[in-house]
DNA sequence: GTTAGCACTCGTGACAAGAGAGTGCTAGGC
DNA sequence: GCCTAGCACTCTCTTGTCACGAGTGCTAAC
């Protein structure tokens, strides 16, 4: 997806593309030469930029809708901008300083702050906006509960040592009392508290560990470790959103089936846990243009998404959603200080935290 | 809301009502006297009926859109069918066998269950659905966690009886340890394990308890009560929502303000949490049509909500949304058949649950 | 390599006209 | 007193036509 063609096109039609997508960007219709030559100093006539448009279109970085309209910057062309011409410049003081204020306004936790960045960043770019919780990416056990649900399930509530909780069901075949439970849950709580998915792992296969163990313990100590590495993976983790009317009024989604498309991405998570691991192990901000990464309906839809957070404790992904004609310029800076300004904060509130197993709290 | 005019209308002028709405209802344009005559066996002419329709609109059952053009109902046209006129009828045999069918496909979870509820709620309806996760009414506190994070902060998470969870942040005035937290927590765990907010209230009320506890106790009760207090009355409870698409795409909601406040419904919880607590404490289906009992921008919108679950275990509430223009009839059964239904699969699969303090789980 | 000029294509908006939908009213019938 | 046929009136919606304008591609000249 990063082939970074060059597509042998002079300076003059590099600008003049950059020229389309802005204005298509701004007025949502297809771009026409004598508008290129009348709002921008080209200092060349009509005629020669719709020359430049039609070795444009022949690279395919523009099509035409139609034969005597404007031109519109293609899936590829928004890509080759985003690659090549665009310079997005940080945001202006002023509105750094608003946004920031509003963070000032009042105190919060970690999960309302990135609510709040959610609701922020979709007013300040007019598009819809998403975030994940803040999750710790090395999750440490802190305590677990069995709890006796019925003769056959079992449910397993866990808490990690950074307060992130999980929830899973376990079937059984025999049926266990609530002490018995209880006593099983003390019993390796005592062992395996401040372990990770990985060490929890390998302590079950020291043949030692074994042996004063109930035969549930194995079935238990699978799923604990599973939901550790779910969590660490952030597979569970809430995802934010906000501002999706900005995007549904926007032309391109008037259409019932393209409404459903977007609908479908914000109501069922499932079509992000494939791109938010990637995005959390990268740094800078990642620009994903109509379907390439995502499912093949996801055409007229371009994202840009940041990894925010504090090394590996307490990170997530934010970002925002539109259509493939978007401000990706003013996105990126957008989602950069957006996700820049998230993790000071973070890192101010909880500073040294859930270091080691949490046994301090010290500057 | 529920004053229960009589308008003083005929039969005649009753059936023609229902009549206007189930067309419009159905094909979403004003209703004309000579499509009832032509439709229905009225027996009478349509200069009978336009008569009839225009005392119908004397009293304000039904609204003309402008002259010479058909009728359609109001708000108080479909609130006074949906308390007098509307008989729902227990969902046809094959369409309950179809739901019946997709709940007994897969294993699953009271959550998923839910979740699954809405979904095939929203596809039979042909409209929103939304269910809040099961929860107990009467959550007994089964483990509670204090963990150090910053300075000033400690989060406790606290582990309901029922597997319920919850996370709340805490500040503090002095330094603590993860030792000292650990080992009050340990103390006042082993004290008010299976208590439930008001226990833990009253405990906390006899001076005997108080003395051996650390400074930070007190909030530490309070918060803890707190936060069983809001599992109980289901203000955490997640809201799962499916087919937004579907009345997105209603002519009613075409207009930017209309889907925003649509839009603005499903993305904050708020706006639910003054109604599902009215809701879980009654049995029966209810009817919200317009914005009798939502916000003042809720027009145009129509809401039919019910209780599931298991007494005072484990409950949640469920329905659907949709424009006023609703075939409430159809709703009504679905959500009625849906909500017996899902309390049905959780006490067949939760037989005997978390009865007393959940220490025996035996039939 | 650039430009002026021009022919050609297509979408768009305005406008008129007509059809048609639906009503309210009136006068007469049961 | 209730019902109905008939009719005039009002509005909306559709359709067709037409002219305009936007925009291009091409060609020939600079």
């Amino acid at each position: 997806m990063e082939q970074s063609h060059d597509y042998n096109i002079s300076d003059r039609q590099r600008h003049i593309l950059s020229i389309i997508i802005e204005e298509y960007v701004s007025h949502a219709r297809p771009v026409a030469s004598e508008q290129i030559v009348s709002g921008y100093q080209l200092n060349v006539s009509s005629a020669t930029v719709r020359n430049d448009m039609a070795e444009l279109e022949r690279v395919g970085l523009i099509v035409q809708p139609h034969t005597s309209a404007g031109r519109v910057p293609s899936e590829r062309g928004y890509r080759y901008f985003v690659e090549n011409l665009m310079h997005p410049k940080a945001l202006p003081q002023d509105e750094q300083r608003k946004i920031r204020h509003q963070f000032h306004q009042v105190e919060m936790e970690a999960d309302e702050w990135v609510r709040l960045a959610t609701s922020i960043l979709s007013r300040t770019v007019h598009s819809a906006a998403l975030a994940t919780a803040p999750r710790s990416t090395a999750v440490r056990l802190k305590h677990f509960e069995l709890l006796a649900i019925s003769e056959s399930r079992i449910m397993l509530v866990l808490v990690g040592h950074d307060g992130t909780v999980a929830q899973q069901m376990l079937h059984v075949d025999e049926e266990w009392t609530q002490e018995e439970l209880s006593a099983l849950a003390g019993h390796l709580n005592a062992a395996l508290s401040g372990k990770t998915s990985q060490e929890i792992d390998s302590w079950v296969n020291q043949p030692d560990n074994l042996h004063s163990i109930l035969t549930i313990a194995p079935s238990v100590l699978v799923t604990l470790s599973g939901m550790l590495g779910k969590l660490e993976r952030h597979e569970t983790a809430e995802i934010y959103h906000e501002g999706l009317a900005n995007i549904l009024n926007e032309p391109e989604f008037r259409q019932p089936e393209r409404m459903q498309q977007i609908l479908e991405l914000f109501e069922h998570g499932h079509v992000w846990t494939s791109i938010i691991p990637s995005i959390i192990n990268q740094d800078g901000v990642q620009v994903i243009i109509g379907d390439e990464a995502m499912g093949e309906g996801m055409r007229a839809c371009s994202v840009v998404l940041a990894r925010y957070g504090l090394g590996e404790h307490l990170a997530g992904v934010l970002g925002v959603v539109g259509p493939t004609r978007m401000p990706y310029s003013r996105s990126v800076s957008s989602v950069r200080y957006m996700s820049q300004l998230l993790s000071d904060l973070l890192q101010k509130s909880y500073n040294s935290p859930f270091s080691g197993q949490g046994e301090t709290q010290s500057e």
